[in-house]
DNA sequence: AATTACCTGTTAAATAATGGAAAAATGAGA
DNA sequence: TCTCATTTTTCCATTATTTAACAGGTAATT
């Protein structure tokens, strides 16, 4: 599920996105202003935000830079006509698209697409970059791994598994291709030991806040690496 | 680390790309204008450098044609809107890549990591050309090596099994490659040697920063080269 | 509800692969 | 042949992985 951030005053208009994306099969979170937002953003750790550039508390620029700060999650910029747009798309503000008011929600929903579509084949294509998740950091570089910025070690097994799953987080991973990948082999009749490097590295990745594992059991099929909050 | 030359008459586009770039770990020279720039390549020795096409003193397309010169080094060229693009990245520029002021510094950060992917797989190809990654240097014209800037001795086989390693960074060679490419003969059931000179070859060039070493294991498999830097 | 047949989680023991010291073998040049 | 650096082999400690064994759980079936 892809968890959308949007960040806007307008009640009206909010309740018409979130209706709409969530037809569409989007999780919507709503922020009243850019204060708001920051808070959301580290609790929820959306895949895409949606800022409205007039704000009370604090606006939309002024938002996207605090955001900046920290992370490079995609963002789309709701505009008034006449905003200068080289300013927002360019290395001032650095946000990845902008739409101006008033617009038709059709319209926005293809821009998400399209650069959600644009972030993940650039991940493909860089077999170096960095993934993090809800907390989890791979450095893939030197194929080390950080839980909360502290660095654990991970067995060479661990950590093959552990970057399949954040390859495809939040969808089943069978054992069979869990044990293929990872392990080098196919997955025989009595064969526990990915079991085993799955319970280990559950140890060693922790819980997710709530207090359920990160690594989900999907009995009879395999496993799934949760990001936070994909419930039961 | 990874050096760029970033020549370009803005201050402010300057201060923000080099702030952008250093977060990235990058290594940012700047130059005020072209005939700064030539004079920093020839110190600098940079990886990659994005000039300007309009700059005082000598412009961008005028500060290419120089460096084109005497060096290979890989140029982005940052554009106005309108500028005749098939003339820069044509034969008579011959710039690697542009991009159109405003951009975005994640956008400008994409391409050079292409650049530089490409760049380094060229090298590969080249018997005679250096391969530096992670301070780690190996001059293959005379097949010595150096550690930081310091020469360290390495015997036929460790430089061999190294420059292997170096062909192919980040990426798992099996003992069996190893043993035949850089042994010259197939690794049999009880045979240490390969294990031996990885040993050797560690204690030699010495960790990462971090203090990993910079051939990891993978059981049961091989080793891998593993660089703490950007783009490789 | 009880039975049954599977699955999964985990502990502990067994097995296999690697790291490294040191001894033995090799081989190129004097 | 002798020397000396290099490579290979031997061997044991260490660590990673797999296997065995058992304790619960789940879901279908009786």
């Amino acid at each position: 599920m892809v968890k959308l951030l949007l960040a806007d005053d307008d009640a009206r208009l909010s309740d018409l996105i979130k209706e709409y994306f969530t037809g569409e099969g989007y999780d919507v979170t709503h922020a009243w202003n850019g204060r708001e937002a920051l808070e959301l953003m580290a609790a929820d750790m959306p895949d895409i935000v949606i800022l409205d550039v007039m704000m009370p508390e604090l606006d939309g620029f002024e938002t996207l830079k605090q955001i900046r700060n920290k992370s490079a999650v995609p963002v789309i910029m709701l505009t008034a006509k006449g905003d200068d747009i080289d300013r927002i798309l360019g290395l001032e503000m650095g946000a990845d698209d902008y739409l101006s008011k008033p617009f038709n929600p059709r319209e926005l929903l293809a821009r998400i697409k399209a650069i959600l579509r644009r972030a993940s084949q650039e991940r493909e294509g860089d077999p170096t970059a960095d993934i993090e998740l809800s907390g989890v950091l791979l450095r893939r570089k030197d194929r080390t791994v950080y839980l909360d910025g502290e660095l654990i070690e991970l067995t060479t097994s661990e950590y093959t598994l552990l970057e399949c799953m954040l390859m495809a987080p939040g969808q089943v991973l069978t054992k069979q291709e869990l044990s293929e990948k990872a392990l080098g082999r196919k997955l025989t009749m009595y064969d526990r030991s990915l079991d085993m490097h799955i319970s280990n590295l559950r140890k060693k990745i922790g819980n997710l806040e709530k207090g359920d594992p990160r690594i989900k059991t999907v009995r009879g099929v395999g496993y799934i690496f949760v990001s936070d909050e994909q419930g039961a």
